[in-house]
DNA sequence: ATCGAGTTCCC
DNA sequence: CGGGAACTCGA
């Protein structure tokens, strides 16, 4: 075709479309004339007697703006679907409807409405699916014309139009109709008698057969055209083709929109790692992030990270499980407010933001913190500011220069001097004084914690313990009348996330301050309350006790009534806490030796205190729990695994090493889903596997235990069968339970390395367990017990590789149901076989070499005959 | 045969 | 309308 009309795709115009419109609200007429030339003519001369604001406009060739755009999201409907009305295709601003308006063109002509693919930046083609329009109940395929004319203002207004989702089995036809359609008009643009070849033809059957398979059927766009209908009635068009943005499928996960529906919580330690359930709209597996962002003031982006989950985490499209990333700050002090999104790759596309907090680490102090420079003063600067009510620079001065003896003699005295009240009498008379404070004074460090604050503008929080501290000193001091009542009120203040002044200091690691807030307390008649006091994620001081790691701390607050059974908001006791800190095994100790304390408690997710610290790989922790008599074969109330199944999922060797080795623990225990601590050995993912099932093997584990996991295909019915047959044979091999499932040897059977460590297992112990299991007769003794080793394998299955004979071998064994498998996962698939048969004591060797013959695999009978004799 | 994802239909 | 679920299809 000519290129006649030159497109004006000057990016102004389309960008002021809508000054435009006011511009031309006028409308220009011009009479009607016959030919496209006469058009083009008309269109300058009547440029003339415009006024001149018009002028740019009006000058050069026709070309359609958009005034507005449809939206970018509307749900694609089936045929059948249409029954009723369904809404239609609405304008980006949700009110009007798509509009275009032809300029530089002064004579009636009629604007194309159809539909396209939406890939920028391919040529487009028409698309599969139908854009009707539905107008006084009567529905009308694209595509669609309008007549545009100065008295329309040369605008078209494409009212009730819906975008029918052609079914995936009629695409094909529906795109050859469509391309039939635009050949033909394209060739009779220039001969009016045109029809299409049977080349052309062929030509658009390939092209519909491609795009069939890769046109996006979720995303497509508008194509507006303007024409004039010459004298044979051909539709000659005037301007070059305009194409809407993309609208978009909101039914498709491709496309649809992203929508956070819930979550498990808000909230994350600064730490990450923690596992949250989050409900989203369908969503595709492969396609989905989720995104953790910050803004600052002016809503600049200054951090993200994405949620750790894998596709298994991805449950069914629409819910994911998926664990944070740690914030960039550990440090911080206070709730850092974030955003959560969900995000996806192929668009860009992603959800409303959601708030989400990541809150300050309870171990604070556990790491290495920057020490900013104070000027000039030492930290006692920071006690001053927050006394306005008490002057107490005695006191602070007391604090931060007297010896620690010192002043420990100043509170004894003070609290010998009949400050206490009567009903604390008893209580004291029961506290070993002279030990308690030597256990407490029993330390070289300097009155002030030895932490100061990271972040200055967080002081206030850092210095509540102390700044508390301070007024109770000032008070004894002044010895007020209301002295005891205001100290009691004190010493119940709560600063930022319910810390009374003792979790506080527990929880910025200032030691001393909590040495002395403990000597006040165990004079106080509320000490019970107040020690087991919990600030409001649960945690009572015993926690952060143990979360810092002081075993002395921990013990002065155990001789003070603190409740070692008491458990924070997810179910942890101090002992669930300590166990999960490698590092902290005095402090485990020091709970063991409590009595009373509870050991096999759950947490609120069903662990016990021997499940975390496998969980934590704590080794010491494992010994001090089964040395205060945990039980080793408790198991977990979510997935029923001992500590057994949990240390081998971590790797933890030597914990494994431990549990068979110097406990009573049953290796062949199963977990929920029928997997025994082997199963787990085996699809280890680690370097361990093998490590970890030859040490399980030696301890006594079956590798033949199924799990309850059915497979779902013919091989696994024949395995059934298989396997039932031999359970029948081993009656006496107790609780195989009859399931049906995969054994750890099935788990293993892609696996040559953890195979041999099974079979190297079977030719020194198992002969007993699994003799006689077949119709073959064994003859021969040492065959019998001396099958193949590796090296002799490995020859004979090059053997039987060459000549394709392990197949033929398998089916005269009746196992060619395995076939596949041994093809695809072996290395070698003679190998897999040759392992099998060894494992599955399916035959002796004599018997192989006779069945090899018998096949006509003289080769690798006369191999077996061969070393036969050698070893003999 | 079975499962998950995609498609189609129904209310 | 939007939500939901039944149906279908490909791995």
């Amino acid at each position: 075709m000519p290129e006649v009309y030159t497109a004006f795709e000057n990016e102004d115009f389309f960008s002021s479309g809508y000054e435009l419109q006011a511009m031309n609200s006028r409308g220009i007429y011009s009479p009607s004339s016959g030919s496209q030339e006469t058009a083009s003519v008309s269109s300058v001369l009547s440029s003339l007697h415009d006024n001149e604001l018009n002028d740019i406009s009006v000058i050069g060739n026709p070309y359609i703006t958009i005034l507005e755009q449809p939206t970018e999201k509307f749900r694609f409907r089936y045929k059948s679907e249409m029954v009723g009305t369904h809404g239609s295709l609405v304008g980006s601003n949700r009110k009007n409807v798509p509009t275009v308006r032809l300029h530089n063109f002064l004579d009636p002509a009629v604007i194309r409405c159809s539909l396209v693919t939406s890939d920028e930046g391919f040529p487009r083609i028409p698309h599969a699916h139908k854009l009707i329009r539905r107008d006084a109940g009567q529905d009308y395929d694209d595509p669609h014309y309008i007549t545009v004319s100065s008295e329309t203002e040369y605008t078209a207004i494409f009212h009730g139009m819906s975008i029918i989702h052609t079914a995936k089995r009629h695409i094909r036809d529906e795109l050859i109709k469509k391309m039939r359609l635009e050949a033909l008009e394209k060739k009779k643009n220039t001969n009016i008698k045109a029809t299409l070849n049977s080349r052309e033809e062929a030509q658009i059957k390939v092209d519909a057969e491609h795009y069939q398979k890769h046109m996006n059927l979720n995303s497509v766009a508008l194509c507006f055209q303007a024409f004039v209908t010459n004298d044979c009635g051909v539709m000659i068009p005037i301007t070059e083709p305009i194409y809407s943005h993309t609208i978009n499928n909101l039914k498709s996960a491709l496309t649809g929109e992203l929508k956070i529906c819930r979550m498990d919580k808000l909230t994350s330690s600064v730490e990450g790692g923690e596992e949250i359930f989050i409900l989203v709209e369908k969503v595709g597996k492969k396609n989905i992030r989720i995104k953790l962002f910050e803004l600052n003031e002016n809503g600049c982006e200054i951090w993200s990270a994405y949620g750790r989950f894998s596709e298994l985490d991805v449950h069914h499209q629409y819910a994911i499980v998926f664990r944070t990333p740690p914030y960039k700050d550990q440090d911080i002090t206070l709730p850092k407010n974030v955003f959560i999104q969900l995000e996806r790759p192929s668009d860009g596309e992603s959800s409303d933001a959601r708030k989400f907090t990541y809150k300050p680490s309870d171990k604070i102090i556990g790491r290495k913190r920057q020490r900013i420079s104070y000027s000039g003063s030492s930290e006692l600067s920071y006690i001053s500011p927050n006394t306005n009510s008490i002057g107490n620079e005695n006191i602070s001065e007391l604090l931060s220069n007297s010896n620690s003896h010192e002043l420990s003699k100043e509170i004894k005295k003070l609290l010998s001097e009949g400050t206490t009240a009567p009903v604390c009498k008893d209580f004291l008379n029961d506290i070993d004084f002279d030990n308690y404070f030597k256990l407490l004074l029993n330390s070289e460090e300097n009155m002030l914690g030895t932490d100061g604050p990271s972040i200055v503008q967080h002081q206030d929080d850092v210095m509540f313990a102390k700044n508390i501290l301070t007024e109770i000193m000032q008070c004894m001091k002044m010895d007020a009348k209301n002295m005891e009542e205001y100290i009691q009120k004190l010493l119940k203040d709560r600063s930022t996330y319910g810390d009374s002044p003792l979790h506080s200091a527990l929880r910025y690691g200032q030691h001393n301050i909590v040495k002395y807030l403990l000597m006040l307390l165990c004079t106080n008649k509320d000490c019970k309350t107040l020690i087991n006091s919990q600030n409001s994620s649960g945690k009572t001081p015993l926690h952060y006790a143990v979360l810092q790691n002081q075993p002395e701390i921990t013990k002065a607050l155990l001789m003070l009534g603190a409740d070692p059974n008491r458990t924070d908001d997810h179910g942890f006791s101090p002992l669930h806490v300590a166990v999960k800190i490698s590092d902290a095994s005095a402090c485990v100790d020091v709970l063991l030796a409590e009595k009373g304390i509870d050991i096999e408690a759950y947490n609120d997710a069903g662990w016990t205190a021997l499940h975390l610290a496998t969980k934590a790989g704590s080794y010491d922790a494992i010994c001090s729990l089964v040395h205060a008599g945990a039980n080793v074969n408790n198991t977990d109330m979510s997935y029923g695994r001992t500590a057994l199944h949990i240390a081998v999922e971590g790797g933890h060797k030597k914990i494994v090493e431990y549990l068979l080795k110097k406990t009573n623990i049953s290796v062949n225990k199963r977990n929920f889903s029928g997997n025994t601590a082997l199963h787990t050995a085996v699809v280890h993912t680690g370097t361990r596997a093998k490590e970890l099932c030859a040490l399980l093997i030696q301890h006594g584990a079956d590798p033949h235990i199924q799990n309850h996991n059915r497979e779902s295909n013919d091989v696994n019915k024949k395995k059934e069968s298989h396997v039932n047959v031999k359970v029948e044979v081993h009656s006496e091999d107790e609780n195989i339970e009859g399931t049906i499932g995969q054994s750890s040897f099935d788990l293993a059977m892609n696996k040559p390395d953890i195979l041999q460590v099974f079979n190297g297992q079977f030719e020194k112990t198992t002969n007993k367990m699994y003799s006689v299991t077949t119709k073959l007769e064994l003859k021969n003794e040492d065959l019998q017990t001396n099958w193949l080793n590796n090296e002799h394998k490995e020859k004979l299955s090059i053997l039987l590789n060459k000549t394709q004979g392990w197949q033929k071998l398998a089916k005269h064994l009746n196992i060619e149901y395995l076939l596949q498998t041994f093809q695809h996962n072996s290395i070698s698939p003679s190998l897999g076989l040759l392992n099998y048969i060894d494992v599955e004591a399916i035959l002796s060797l004599m018997d192989m070499q006779t069945l090899l013959r018998e096949i006509g695999e003289e080769e690798a009978a006369d191999y077996i005959n061969e070393i036969s004799s050698i070893c003999s």
